[in-house]
DNA sequence: CTGAAAGCGCTTACAG
DNA sequence: CTGAAAGCGCTTACAG
């Protein structure tokens, strides 16, 4: 039996209301009661029971986030890892602890988010990407549940959600292609449902535009984020009888994939073309040659998110419940596009 | 005010202990009350308050993860990861939550513990990976606290644990390359203090031994898993006046490093060197030239690791608590380590 | 087969 | 500044 605030209490000489005013730190308790409890709490050794505070303060003081799972999604391990470092270390400075679930699917997903929010096992939730359409938003705004999405939802804009500004970023990686003369270029995207490949496409397509270049539908590809669709991307692109000089890729990851193909064709980057893609995955500076990317701060995409979410629970502000966090991006250049077109 | 065990007693005209039976699936209960007490359920939409539950039965049915984050890590995100999506997919279907905390140091770690298991937050714990002296291992074993290990302990050789042999994997590496013909086999490790490192150059030198193959101490490289600990070893290693003809390497992430290193000072694998690494990482089948490395089934022992400690907690079978479970591991060969030396 | 009662460990008005 | 009492939502012997 692990010791409780009774055994505290009697110790002390007190009553157990005390020792859980000592405890919460309540202003109008004497200092010398206050620390001779203390002094008796570090000796039994007591540590309060977590659920019996749930239970009457109704809080867990618990975050749940939800792991996607299709399998798609394998290759964006280092993004959804990197993500939730932040989010828990984040959480765990403001004594929150994360609750992960996950679903093979999207009913899955919600009946895991259901667990949690009816079990009262979580204050709040992030959502760790955005999609179309997607029924765990739906649920949790029905349900007026407190969540922060990472990225933006098209039905509900203004959801708390912390997201880069993904079409301004597609827009600057295009500039820079564009900047060293390239004309014809194509874009490597992701799966269509997902906000930030049509985000990012819009950027591209904006930047296009303004620079008076047309876009052919052939040099754009929408795929999953598998391994293999920047590599199939290849040979297609390549057989153009007008084909790209550049190329923007929703994530680095593809990329890789993208040289890869290039590399069994005989083409070498960034000399018959150049590349940029986004998320700067560690292995970009590693990769041959190196690639540049644009970095989105992923961590810090979900630090800000944990904060913002638990900001919002604790004020009980309900106009922190419709905010916009953009985290600021930056494209780091490397050799992938480092050729001059003249 | 969520609905209560109380609001489905009254309406469906029983007592709370009635519905609270029924929930539970006792076996005395008439299957009309039964039945009648679900569609009240199901009409008010009832759900279980979890942290009421968990206050009196002593269990919260959640299982806590502590995530390493030292700089260092930061490369095996895939690896963690991946583990952790086993884990959770595992414990899910067993009806068990993830908690997840975090430590910037050994001592933040094991507050985190302490926190989790103080609390009463948490039934078991999983540790990810297995280093020397570990204090967390040492808090939860005088704690007489479930939990499993991913990997292994020299102190408690007889945890309930999760591993790889990481030994025998590390022999099959080094017998692959000496099948090839290679005598001068040098080996990139990863921090000292981890026991998948030491275990791994211990079945490197056994192979050797057994092969009659010298092994000199300048083919032997002991680094963090940073990218660039194989980038920069590689200098050293071509320099030397006998250098290596292959190399066994600790981690796929480690031989993307390696790779880039002998690129830049004009090697070719495996012409020039012959590579076979560890993990089976997504992108090394994607790599110029795709890497020969040894699988271990990452996935795998998350759910087994998560699997063993739900069995053991839920068994209370004290000698569940000091079994190893060996996941079989299998070397992938791909076109790094395809070179016949003759 | 079912109910009344006690209790899990804590918090919080209400008194004093 | 402190205590007695009620209650958070559930479970579980104990009776019947």
């Amino acid at each position: 039996m692990a010791v409780t605030i009774k055994d505290v209490a009697k110790l002390a000489g007190v009553s157990p209301s005390t020792v859980s005013r000592v405890l919460s730190g309540h202003p109008r308790i004497s200092h010398k009661t206050a620390s001779k409890v203390r002094d008796i709490m570090q000796e039994l050794g007591y540590h309060p029971n977590i659920m019996a505070k749930s239970l009457v303060s109704k809080t867990t003081k618990s975050i749940g986030v939800i792991l996607p799972k299709p399998a798609e999604e394998l290759f964006l391990n280092t993004f959804f890892m990197e993500l939730i470092r932040g989010i828990v270390t984040q959480a765990n400075r403001s004594g929150y602890d994360i609750v992960i679930s996950s679903g093979a699917n999207e009913q899955e997903e919600v009946n895991a988010v259901q667990r949690l929010v009816y079990g009262g096992r979580v204050d709040g939730a992030i959502l760790l990407y955005s999609r179309q359409n997607d029924p765990v938003v739906e649920f949790l705004y029905q349900e007026n549940f407190p969540f922060v999405l990472v990225g933006r939802n098209e039905q509900y804009p203004d959801l708390l959600s912390v997201d880069t500004n993904n079409i301004q970023a597609a827009y600057d990686a295009t500039r820079h292609l564009i900047s060293f003369g390239h004309e014809r270029i194509g874009f490597v995207s992701g799966p269509k449902n997902l906000m930030v490949s049509k985000d990012r496409l819009k950027g591209y397509h904006q930047a296009m535009k303004e620079a008076g270049l047309a876009v052919k539908s052939d040099w754009i590809v929408e795929d999953d984020f598998l391994q293999e669709s920047g590599y199939r991307a290849m040979s297609f692109f390549m057989n153009l009888p007008e084909r790209p000089t550049a190329l923007v890729v929703i994530d680095d990851v593809v990329s890789f994939g993208v040289l890869r193909g290039l590399n069994e064709l005989g083409f070498k980057v960034p000399s018959d073309l150049c590349i940029v893609s986004f998320n700067n995955n560690p292995l970009s500076e590693l990769y041959s040659p190196p690639l540049s990317s644009v970095d989105i701060g992923i961590y810090h995409l979900g630090y800000v998110a944990s904060q913002a979410l638990i900001q919002a629970i604790q004020d009980e502000d309900k106009s922190l419940f419709s905010k916009r966090h953009i985290i600021p991006h930056r494209l780091i250049v490397r050799e992938s596009s480092m050729h001059h077109l003249s």
